[in-house]
DNA sequence: GGAAAACGGGGAGAACATCTCCGTTTCGGA
DNA sequence: TCCGAAACGGAGATGTTCTCCCCGTTTTCC
């Protein structure tokens, strides 16, 4: 529906306007949901844009696409960040510090409770990002694994999971607070991770498997 | 308000049955909290404790004097915790240790999003119990801290934060995969805490009023 | 064995979110 | 500058969900 939606915007050069008003919608319902959850009433979105709400219809069918696209975005430059941290970082440690804290920055934690509702895991195009940013990441822990820096017994999961608890909005609270914490813990648990183990974990490294298949 | 229940059901002794379903309903209040946040329906509540809703609101006003109660059982319970570690062990770091870990188990991640809704902070009991935990947590890590175990940058605040957010139900799942993740989670974060530090952090140490006054 | 208390299910009432209708405004080309 | 087409915004109909109460039935305890 994406792809079509797109089509059709490229079809008819649409009036600047609505294109304006879209990536506004985007926006807003992106930091919308951060703060107040996936459930967020659509008005409250529109009203955050600053438009009514049947524009936000008029370009989303309903609160399943917005979600789509929104998650969509997220996922495409969190991939971005690893990647480039994978091209440009020489020390291998440095380059996954700079993931995690980028990857902060965009927010996933508040953003991967989209996931759940009415989010498209098989869609071809959600496949495909996910194996990307998947593979992408393996690669930044394998090689701070070889490089002797990162302790051999946690697993992909382990530090994703570890990046979407840590970067959520508290509790009930806007994400204000949030903003203040979440490198202190990141950088803590990343000190956590390092070669050599200071502790023995109890369970086994977890995959991203384990928690997909949920 | 909860005294003053208590206070009458000490006068009038009260059915046994009567006594069992408020415990039934507190422990599955407790499950549903954390399970799906602070607003899942009463009736589930009801539904999950195996009493019909009629009986919830006899025992409870409201969903409020609910929340209130199963907030202090829980408040009460982790400060025990700290107490008793603080208490048996002997090892300083090892006394932090065990307290991260069965605070873990009690779900405070879970049961802290219930203080924003109408969560009466300045009922004396909640205060009474609330500076009773921070006392005891900060005499765990003052002992830690002294022992030379603890990293010196790392305040209460940044402990108690990390424990809320990464014991939490993951995004819009159930609560059942937390739990083989959280106590990993919470092993790595204590090992960035451990002294010496692998890094520097950002910010200033936090403290508990740091996130009480928003 | 009986009165008092507690229980459970069903349903009224209120609140909220979704999505549409239609009169008005804005854009972009001639 | 002017006009048609497209987009806009607000208000409201519709449907759903949660809260809370009523009342007939069951259970407890003296």
């Amino acid at each position: 529906m994406g792809g079509m939606a797109t089509a059709e915007r490229k079809a008819q050069p649409a009036r600047v306007d609505a294109t304006r008003n879209r990536e506004r919608i985007i926006a807003a319902a992106r930091e919308a949901f951060v703060e107040h959850g996936p459930s967020v009433p659509l008005d409250a979105i529109a009203h955050r844009a600053g438009v009514g709400n049947a524009t936000l219809y008029r370009h989303f069918a309903d609160r399943h696409e917005l979600i789509h696209v929104v998650a969509s975005y997220s996922l495409a430059r969190i991939t971005e960040q690893a990647e480039s941290a994978l091209a440009e970082e020489t020390d291998a440690f440095e380059a996954l510090r700079r993931f995690v804290h980028r990857a902060a920055d965009e927010r996933v934690g508040a953003l991967c409770s989209l996931l759940y509702e009415g989010f498209d895991k098989n869609d071809p195009n959600v496949v495909d990002a996910r194996l990307g940013l998947e593979s992408a990441v393996e690669r930044l822990m394998d090689n701070a694994r070889r490089s002797g820096q990162l302790r051999p017994d946690v697993g992909l999961g382990d530090l994703m999971v570890a990046i979407t608890q840590l970067t959520r909005p508290p509790a009930g609270t806007g994400c204000a607070l949030i903003e203040r914490f979440m490198h202190r813990h990141l950088q803590l648990f990343l000190d956590g991770l390092r070669a050599p183990a200071r502790s023995e974990l109890s369970g086994t490294a977890v995959t991203f498997e384990d928690f997909e298949t949920s």
